[in-house]
DNA sequence: TTAATAGTTCATAAAGTTATAAACTATTAA
DNA sequence: TTAATAGTTTATAACTTTATGAACTATTAA
């Protein structure tokens, strides 16, 4: 892995967790695989959209896919997915505190 | 914490670590803080481009600055984020082993 | 006080991402 | 064979992010 693409192949897969739907999608996956349309049922919005943000996700190796019949089921590539997002929720969690601190002291 | 505006700011976190420049410096600070203009010496490229990166990070919570004399130190907020990284490039390495073994196979 | 150092901020053009809707494909059911 | 179900793919307009260079600010040194 020569100079600066690792850093461009890890930035690639860490974008992948930015957006809100995809945090509330690998949020619902923590426990179980879910299907399409019952992902669809809890987040909302446009079958063609979550269909474009589920493949982005499977294409970065964040999630898995497998066929079974019609139902298409999605689950996490692995714990580390769901434990990375969970030190990062801390992290927000903490510097949201952080916050709230310095207001109350005004 | 109302309905999705959870996911939106924890999004937003996660967002922070999707920029190759920006996974390069969280890479640097895992051990200590360093000052601005010796990142820039690592990472290269314009000083006006580092400190915009690294003004978002500071602002999304991830890195802490601290002023000494006209030099800013940069630090990670805390071993979360750079636990977060390191399970992330697992994750990333494990995705390409997979692509790999299944090239061999052919 | 003047200049040098160490950055930050601002404006903007180029590139990338997202939401939407329509068209398409694959599997199962009638 | 025809229709229904369960999604995927494609096109595109709106929006966001990024890189660049110039202008600016704060601290220290001469």
């Amino acid at each position: 892995m020569t100079g600066k693409k690792i850093f461009e192949l890890h930035a690639d897969v860490c974008k992948a967790l930015g957006h809100p739907l995809r945090i509330e999608v690998i949020d619902l996956l923590q426990e179980k695989e879910f299907c399409f349309s019952d992902i669809l049922e809890v987040t909302g919005g446009l079958k063609s959209n979550l269909s474009q943000h589920l493949s982005v996700m499977t294409k970065k190796g964040i999630l898995k896919m497998r066929r079974e019949g019609q139902c298409n089921y999605y689950s996490l590539s692995s714990k580390k997915v769901a434990q990375a997002c969970r030190l990062m929720r801390e992290v927000l969690m903490d510097s949201l505190k952080i916050h709230q601190d310095l207001l109350e002291k005004m």
